[in-house]
DNA sequence: ATATTTGTATGTTTTCTAACACATTTTATA
DNA sequence: TATAAAATGTGTTAGAAAACATACAAATAT
């Protein structure tokens, strides 16, 4: 699944993190059930149809969800960012993955085991309750994703999409630059369009100013243009 | 918010019910702690954007929920049957609802408090687990639905709609009338196309003897052949 | 250094579906 | 029951986006 680092015994304890809601112990007895594993750019993380063995757990890295389409297209379901878990859906539905995970970096992962997760979130509602949170909120993205993708036109669903970027990503230290850096196809793949449309629809986008391209690197230079784009469908 | 009626007190101790998970302690905290509605056929449980009071638990009836789309175009993201849950996402995101619900026939309702409902979660995790499970399994279907909508043609988005309502509702006695009568307009709400779109292509599908049509009963004949539809996109 | 693959870019054609218009039927209601 | 209103059904048209074709640049491998 990757290739396994020692145990880094320390990627549970980051002050930012949701484990703080956990006694020492319940936090002491995740890391005694817990690997680690480093993801090459580009490298699967767990693909579609294959059964969850624990919680996993960003700790370095941006991380793309997506869902085999039609024909080979793909579409991005959810971006993950560091502090965020990935692949928790199909562990809590009891299901195989719905969706494959591929790093769009290097990544580090924490795998928390299941039977440990499980026994810490029988004593401790605390933590299912924040679980709860973070799944409800992302099911309420989930649902108005479905609506702009199938109503919006396709320089609306661009436009939303970069504001997805933004959202979950923000911007180089210029407050302009959006910090990921994608493939046109991986936009594409985020903002249900073909390659060849995503290529054109951000060229459209530059000569009218609201962006500007260089490489992959996407500099936001009218916000307010774009998100009167995205409003507009 | 609808006519409100004398507690019903039996309505969370159905032997189906989730709540059985609970302790009788449990549960009659909850009891104490909820109140019971009915609503009409077509008229509103609760709309886009008010602010959830408790957990609504549907003990009768059928119900759509729904988000308003692009000029009037709306995308019915669920549908409840009883013995479910509505308007559990914005509760446990600690949002105002983002969607509307609407009963498709006459519905009752039992709401359970809020803070009660926080008080016994705090002290069973197994309610919580169980209720992580249900929106974890939505969540797998969302995502599912959008990669549909998105990317399958209209018959394929239709016939799968046709199965989306098998599933959640079953059949008659009869096993090929599909147990829910929703207008043309649902249908089409459903399945991300017009009305006169569902008109069509539900009518191509009868002449092809896949379904036959008696007003909104829709008669599945051949559900290998709408299988095949489903599919091909 | 060169070859091969991958990613980016742009123009043209075709297909699909929304929009519109209108007729007819059914349902609600005065 | 009469009347209005809503829902259903069907044909036509226009517009949007996918599919296809092709060119070129950049990255990677040999």
């Amino acid at each position: 699944m990757g290739d396994y680092e020692l145990e880094c015994g320390l990627c549970l304890s980051d002050p930012d993190s949701i484990f703080n809601v956990l006694s020492d112990e319940e936090k002491e007895h995740l890391i005694r059930n817990h690997t680690c594993a480093n993801f090459k750019k580009g490298h699967f993380i767990y693909g579609e149809g294959e059964k969850p063995s624990g919680l996993l757990y960003l700790t370095k890295g941006k991380v793309k969800i997506f869902k085999d389409g039609i024909g080979g297209r793909d579409q991005i379901v959810r971006l993950a960012k560091p502090l965020g878990f990935i692949g928790y859906r199909a562990l809590f539905a009891d299901e195989n993955y719905s969706a494959s995970a591929v790093a769009l970096e290097d990544a580090s992962i924490c795998i928390i085991d299941k039977e440990a997760l499980f026994t810490v979130l029988q004593g401790n509602s605390a933590l299912s309750l924040r679980l709860m949170q973070s799944m409800a909120l992302e099911l309420g993205l989930s649902n108005t994703r479905t609506v702009s993708l199938t109503q919006k036109h396709i320089r609306g669903r661009l436009a939303e999409s970069l504001f997805f970027l933004i959202d979950t990503y923000g911007f180089e230290k210029d407050q302009q630059t959006i910090r990921v850096y994608l493939s046109r196809e991986d936009i594409a793949n985020l903002s249900n369009m073909t390659t060849s449309n995503a290529i054109r629809t951000l060229s459209m986008f530059a000569s009218e100013a609201v962006i500007s391209l260089n490489g992959r690197k996407i500099r936001v230079l009218d916000q307010t243009k774009l998100k009167r784009i995205s409003e507009l469908g």
